[in-house]
DNA sequence: TGAAGCGTGGCGTATCGCTT
DNA sequence: AAGCGATACGCCACGCTTCA
C-alpha cells in the first residue's frame, strides 16, 4: 500500500470510530507508531481537522464533511459477490435497500471498471434450494428494532397451526436450518424465544421502547442447533 | 553507477493527564 | 510528588527509487 492509500486509508478509519488509538492504526495498516504521527500531521497538514482525546485516540472533528469515498474494482467485485448471497439468503426489504447501496457504488466506479463490473455481474449465479426463497420483508424491520431498541407486534403460526399475538424485545437475527430467526424477549412468557421468520404472519414496529434496560447477549442464547 | 530524495523504523526525550 | 501510559517529535540510519 503507497503512502497516499494509507493515508485516505487513515482517513476513512478515523470516520468509521469515534476515536482510534495510535496503537490501533499502526497495527492495521502495519506501520510503527512513528508513522502513525507523521502521517496524522500530515492529514491536518492537507486540511482535515484530526485531533485527539488523552486515552481514548484520534478522531475527525464533528462537523468536517469529506468528499464521497471511492472503491476499488475489488471492493466492488466483493460486493457484488455479497449482493448474490443476500439475493439468496436476505428477504426483500434487505434485497433492496442492497441494491439501492450498489447502485451508489456503481456510480462512483471509473468507466472502464463498471463495464468489468457489468461482465462479472453476468458471470455469478446463486442456485439454492426452493425452501430458501424468502417471501417475506421483515429483516429489515427487525434490524431497525434492534438499533432502535423498539418493541415488535408479531402475529405468529404456531406449531399446531394457532395464530399466537405477541409483543417482544429482538435482540438478533439468526440464520440457521435454513431460515431466518428472530431471538427476542417475550413478554407473554417473560423469558427469550425464537421465533421463525417464516412463521410470522404480520410484523409492526412500535414506538414503545424496550422494558428490559438489560437484555443478554445473542451469543448467550442457545440455539438448538451446534454446528 | 553513484548521488539525492523520500519513506520508514528505532531510539531517546519531552509533555500531559491520570493514578497511587 | 512519583510513577506510568499515551502522545509528540527530533535525530539518525537504512532501504528503495529516481535521475543525471
Amino acid at each position: 500500500m503507497n503512502r497516499v492509500d494509507r493515508l485516505f486509508g487513515i482517513v476513512t478509519l478515523l470516520q468509521s470510530r469515534k476515536h482510534v488509538p495510535a496503537e490501533r492504526i499502526s497495527e492495521k495498516f502495519e506501520i510503527s507508531i512513528r508513522t502513525v504521527y507523521r502521517d496524522i500531521k500530515a492529514i491536518g497538514e492537507a486540511g482535515i481537522p484530526v485531533s485527539f482525546e488523552v486515552n481514548k485516540g484520534y478522531f475527525i472533528v464533528p462537523g468536517y464533511f469529506t468528499p464521497p469515498v471511492s472503491f476499488t474494482l475489488e471492493e466492488a467485485n466483493a460486493l457484488l459477490l455479497s449482493q448474490s448471497l443476500i439475493g439468496g439468503f436476505g428477504d426483500r426489504s434487505v434485497q433492496s435497500t442492497f441494491d439501492s447501496a450498489l447502485t451508489k457504488i456503481r456510480a462512483v466506479l471509473k468507466q472502464v471498471d463498471k463495464e468489468k463490473l457489468a461482465l462479472l455481474d453476468q458471470s455469478i449465479k446463486l442456485q439454492l434450494p426452493q425452501q430458501l426463497n424468502s417471501e417475506f420483508e421483515y429483516l429489515s424491520k427487525v434490524q431497525q428494532a434492534i438499533t432502535e431498541q423498539h418493541q415488535l407486534k408479531i402475529s405468529y403460526a404456531s406449531l399446531k397451526e394457532e395464530t399466537l399475538e405477541r409483543t417482544v424485545e429482538p435482540i438478533g437475527l439468526v440464520f440457521y436450518a435454513f431460515s431466518w430467526h428472530i431471538i427476542a424477549y417475550c413478554h407473554l412468557r417473560k423469558d427469550y424465544r425464537d421465533f421463525k421468520i417464516k412463521r410470522i404472519q404480520t410484523l409492526h414496529k412500535t414506538n414503545l421502547p424496550f422494558e428490559i434496560s438489560s437484555h443478554i447477549p445473542l451469543s448467550e442464547y442457545k440455539l438448538p442447533v451446534n454446528y
